[in-house]
DNA sequence: ATTCTTGCAAATCATTTGCACTTTA
DNA sequence: TAAAGTGCAAATGATTTGCAAGAAT
């Protein structure tokens, strides 16, 4: 399916900027942030804006499409894995990645009078590439 | 044990700022941010800073008597509890609670080549208060 | 005396907002 | 031609930094 078609889909509009940011967080596994993802894109479409990367995103975790990580404080990453699975931050490189060869812990059961409607497993340490030198 | 103690055993010299951070800290389970523990100690302390309050909260974390908490990507939420329990943050109030009833999953097994230091599992959604409105 | 701790003011950095321009239905 | 989407510049808000003053060993 097309990019245009799964926006179409998910009642967004697929404006050349929602299909190229869409498509840029579905090719990477890098968990990037609003930024980066900007930066990455300002030299093909030159005049992109911050705004509308942000808002971008911002749409694109609303309807379901991707997910919106807070892991240090300091800034947001984005993942269009909407699946459940394990996030590692590396202390020493700062990467985000995917925990592999691991299914995420099931959402705990809500508690009475809750209702939970997300749920996310965070562990933070040290990656292969940082723990080898 | 009295706060001074309990500090001075982790290798932290017990002045009195950090002797009152560290107590407003553990007397509540409401995961304050810096700004918030500034703000209700000044009252008591009226020369304490800003400052002053960001450095305690990261020196307790880094001695491992607080856990910092990322929790929205605008602001750091710590929680003197360091024992693995389940956070929850109510979409509607923003407050940040821990889960009752819930034993927290416990950590992935760390896969090869990865050293995994701390885990954390996040929950969203409504609060009992926000429910029932 | 020397080292650790604190506080102030200014700087930083990610994100948001207000508003005007442009594109699309 | 009305509505939706985009972009710029300025504002915001949490956190950090540089550095001088104060307290503790």
């Amino acid at each position: 399916m097309s990019t245009t078609e799964f926006l179409r889909e998910r009642g967004i509009q697929p404006s050349q900027q929602r299909i190229r940011i869409y498509e840029a967080l579905a090719a990477t596994t890098a968990h990037p942030s609003a930024d980066t993802l900007h930066r990455e894109l300002q030299p093909e479409i030159p005049t992109l804006s911050r705004t509308t990367v942000y808002g971008t995103l911002e749409l694109f975790v609303a309807k379901g499409i991707a997910q919106r990580l807070a892991l240090t404080g300091s800034e947001l990453r984005f993942d269009a894995n909407t699946s459940a699975h394990v996030h590692f931050r590396c202390r020493s490189c700062g990467a985000v990645s995917d925990l592999p060869g691991i299914s995420a812990p099931l959402p705990p059961p809500a508690p009475a009078g809750y209702r939970v409607e997300s749920a996310q497993f965070y562990a933070e340490g040290l990656c292969p590439r940082c723990l080898s030198l």
